[in-house]
DNA sequence: TTGGAAGTTTAAGCCAGCCTAAAAAGAGGG
DNA sequence: CCCTCTTTTTAGGCTGGCTTAAACTTCCAA
């Protein structure tokens, strides 16, 4: 098997992160949206190497999925993206709310030997720094006991596990309200019709938006 | 300006490697041998967009040289290169003699951010692990003060500082034979004629050819 | 001084990955 | 059931970086 391109590598992983949050089923646009590239381009990729290397389940104007073994090699993107933003936050002092973007670019140039070193020096950690879990070296993903704050009724106290979407923008902003993986939530409120989550935070009541309630992580405390 | 893309960045820091060994303008032909390319690509590739962009003088036929602004691209590509070394051997253990070739891929997904995290995390060194001089944010490289070990007759004791070929199979070799920065050796013989010179290690003695010992850096212990 | 051999450049072409514009397929309201 | 609007694909084209083959310099040795 050929190993695959950068842009193939980063195809996958992409769709992979979809299919992580619940689509069994992913839409060109969307990844396209996702990857920054027109439509165009990502038919033409998915409809060419992509298929044509086994590495994904193409069916027109409907909508891609990964198979098993493009599966494989996208978990082993995740292993190294993840890694390497551990890299980046633990060992390199690098901040929490950009390590998700620089990942991006290294996850491409790190061989297979190097994440392995990293992996040991940061004693096999389970998750990157925002709690999303890490593949093991065989693309084996342990099972995700969390759900999503959006899932919660008041009077429930949970704490936070992950946040999905890593972009600067949101964690930086997750973070000045005082919400990252281990933080504990007690929850006031909950709006009808897609409405903000009033939380309590401990210091103070904030309301967090039901679009971002989805991407927070959280299990029962 | 606009940032070189990674082959340009690769080129113009080999370009730099063999200025700094001494030729003062680079064969298309050695570049290429250098780079695994063919030499026609060496001359598009410098005829072309390096030569455009006022990186590099370029005379037909006689090869090429850095330009100023080349130069320091070309010392930053170094920077990068190092510190990734540093990174690679100090902080994830990776192995001395292989953390080159690894650093030639992840040199070019650093930023210049995450590389001042780098150097911040390490203490600021002063070289990388093969004792080769880490430029400054701004390009500039502390005087070298040492000389190819070719240059030394017997009898005289130096240290080793650099080794300015950093090829796996060169290093794995010097290794096992208990060189590497740091190490003193007495020279106990030089033949004529480019032949080998043998040196004492302390605890036995050894041949080095001419060729290697030219790349060997040392100065007076 | 000149005829090759060796080194270098030009020419032509390939592939990956992107783009825009135009065509085709699907989805929903009348 | 059809027509329009949106989504998606196809067609054609561009750039970067590489290749081989052919043409051109350079330089040395007879």
């Amino acid at each position: 098997m050929v190993k695959p391109t950068a842009s193939e590598e980063e195809y996958l992983e992409r769709i992979y992160r979809f299919e992580e949050s619940g689509k069994k089923i992913v839409k060109t646009t969307d990844l396209a949206k996702d990857l920054g590239v027109s439509p165009a381009s990502v038919t033409e990729m998915i409809s060419g190497p992509l298929k044509r290397k086994g590495l994904v389940k193409y069916t027109p104007y409907k909508g891609v999925s990964l198979t098993k073994k493009g599966r494989k090699f996208a978990a082993d993107m995740l292993r190294r993206h993840r890694l390497a933003e551990r890299l980046l936050v633990d060992l390199i002092g690098y901040d929490w709310d950009e390590s998700h973007e620089e990942a991006c670019k290294l996850e491409h140039a790190l061989s297979e030997n190097v994440v392995a070193k990293i992996e040991e020096a940061l004693g096999k950690p389970s998750s990157c720094p925002h709690g999303n879990i890490i593949p093991d070296p065989d693309g084996k993903v342990a099972p995700d006991d969390s759900s999503p704050l959006s899932d919660f009724d008041p009077p429930s106290v949970v704490e936070v596990t992950r946040i999905t979407n890593e972009k600067t923008e949101l964690l930086r902003q997750l973070c000045s309200l005082g919400i990252f993986p281990g933080v504990k939530l007690k929850i006031i409120q909950k709006s009808p019709l897609g409405g903000p989550l009033l939380v309590d935070i401990g210091k103070c009541q904030i309301a967090v938006g039901k679009e971002i309630a989805k991407l927070i992580r959280v299990k029962p405390a």
